[in-house]
DNA sequence: CCGCTCCATCAAATCGTTTTGCCTCAGGGT
DNA sequence: ACCCTGAGGCAAAACGATTTGATGGAGCGG
């Protein structure tokens, strides 16, 4: 094997000036046969091929990267990778520049203010091309100050008004409005709701209340219940929500999780769903359809938003783009299962 | 703000050489007191220290990467981070790294032979200090060919006879053992196991028929079925034991999906679990506590196999450790919940 | 034969650090 | 007086690529 022999005659990697030497030619015209910036005679660039086919060699891409200015590597920073819908979320992004030779550095921040700020900081001088910031509505933009006016930052699932941050939204409220519409085309007279804690999730709870209003359904105080977004949760709102005087036959929760906690209280209960009541959820997890009757929801494309975070980017590190921040709203469509 | 007014005055970021010359000091002299690699007076430290402070300086770290030859970047190449035993065992990876200032770049491979090998190129072109490998049992050591010496590699989840490769495995067999000795524990005569596919999980294979034979319960042919991994898969092994003119009274089954599919066919069949058959899986994902009953199932370590490969990939990475690869097997302990 | 354009190539500067070798000065021991 | 040591500082050489300006011919019209 050349390659082989070539690396053990010498401990470290091999660098374009050896294969200039070995080929007689300057590194110039290496770099250029390389590049194609400029045009290199077919002869010579046969032998400078040769060359690096010889001796195995491969570039350094961090000497690159400090001429250059461009790393190739975009920081997508996350609450938490093992959260299912930031998982697929970085797959979508890592798919839609893979293609163009980036790599993506995942950064977890557990939703700590501290931690973003730290990992801005860090993807920054690291000189990473871009930013895929995704920690949820409650992004506050006091990292911002930090940031480099030089590299994009795609932010998603909530619109900053920094001056050349794209924005990709799900359009939650459409999708929550759908799922109550939906529920009350199907005939349910008295839909509830179990939303999310104080000042989150709101424009679900805008779209709930907007369908209702379109439906004529009237929505008293006690049908709007709160839970923390996990099953427990989901199961004592759920809990409240059947011990009250006149039950609801529907109720709309403001994630998946919640939903499957509420499920829990009707089985418990002998309720068959959703003759007895129905039940709509919000996210379409994989645990979706895993209980039984698999569950009516909303899907939040996580893939997609991943993906088109990813073709933000690219438009502006290409240069392609260079105006003011844009938003890019993605649909979310209701997915009809068992539950309602 | 001292830093914005410095960062306006000029297009690009400050540099060493600015804050040497607006400390009235040598380059040399300020590396040496971001570093403390040698010793510098009190008073120049100060006046340092107070000209990075008054231009906002951050170190460029890419052409700090280019001298050191060290990026303090890992990779972590995984079939799939949408999958959440690797979004787990990447998170573990993050948080063992994470302090001594490590960032992870992950890769995803769905388990293509010649995208594992790209992204091992890759990962060396980029310099990265050392590569986590976790693409399950069929890690074949071709890429094994591609790579330097120098780098410390990592395999999770196989043994691979490369001189500098550590490993770090999941001790399977004796998990699967301990799930078929406690089914026999439990009284249950006929038991059955639901394999992967051919030439896959063979250590589980192996701990269940050890357990079988400890605890002299015969194993027939037809009790030991395979399925792919998938719920549906699953669903359809158990179908086909469940056909047997004598039925087993407890089922294994190599994953929990499987075992969740195994879980739909006694639900379809009216049999109730774990009274008329028992079914223990394998893995504890998520979902294991989803369904009802909640699946008894043996814990795959998957957080602190990640912890671990960081671990020992920093013990090499330090130059604390440089002898022959290790093996660290970790304990995969059965956890009982309603299924058995 | 001159001037012009193209093509191919090269030498040298640059990116922003770290690190090595050398210098100076002060102080202490003999 | 002399040597030695340690502290504190600087100049310059890496690190390994890309990019710019210059150069030397070759081809060609006038």
């Amino acid at each position: 094997m050349s390659r082989s022999e070539a690396a053990s005659s010498q401990h470290s990697r091999v660098t374009i000036a050896q294969v200039a030497s070995h080929a007689g030619v300057s590194p110039t015209t290496v770099s250029h046969v390389l590049s194609g910036k400029r045009a290199v005679g077919a002869a010579t660039r046969g032998t400078v091929m040769d060359a690096i086919r010889e001796l195995g060699y491969r570039p350094n891409i961090v000497a690159r990267n400090l001429r250059t200015r461009r790393s190739h590597m975009i920081a997508v920073v996350v609450p938490d990778i093992t959260n299912p819908f930031y998982a697929v979320l970085t797959r979508g992004l890592a798919d839609a520049v893979d293609a163009a030779g980036h790599g993506t550095y995942v950064c977890n921040t557990d939703g700590q203010h501290d931690r973003e700020r730290k990992f801005f900081q860090d993807a920054m001088d690291r000189g990473v091309d871009g930013i895929v910031f995704a920690s949820g509505e409650t992004a506050s933009q006091v990292m911002f100050g930090e940031v480099d006016q030089q590299t994009p930052i795609i932010c998603i699932g909530a619109q900053l008004d920094h001056p050349l941050c794209d924005a990709v939204i799900p359009d939650d409220e459409t999708g929550s409005r759908a799922a109550g519409s939906f529920l009350a085309s199907r005939g349910y007279q008295r839909i509830a709701m179990i939303q999310g804690p104080p000042h989150y999730g709101v424009s679900r709870t805008a779209g709930f209340r907007s369908a209702m209003q379109a439906a004529k359904r009237k929505v008293p105080a006690e049908l709007m219940v709160r839970g923390n977004w996990t099953r427990k949760g989901g199961y004592e709102a759920m809990k409240t929500l059947m011990a009250l005087k006149v039950r609801p036959d529907a109720v709309f929760c403001a994630n998946d999780l919640m939903a499957i906690g509420a499920l829990d209280v009707a089985h418990e209960l002998g309720l068959s769903v959703p003759q007895d009541v129905a039940i709509v959820g919000f996210d379409d997890v994989d645990a979706a359809t895993i209980v039984t009757p698999h569950l009516t929801t909303v899907r939040n494309p996580a893939y997609e938003a991943g993906g088109t975070a990813g073709d933000l980017l690219m438009s502006r590190m290409s240069g392609r783009y260079t105006g003011a921040g844009r938003t890019v709203v993605l649909p979310c469509p209701l997915i009809e299962r068992g539950t309602a």
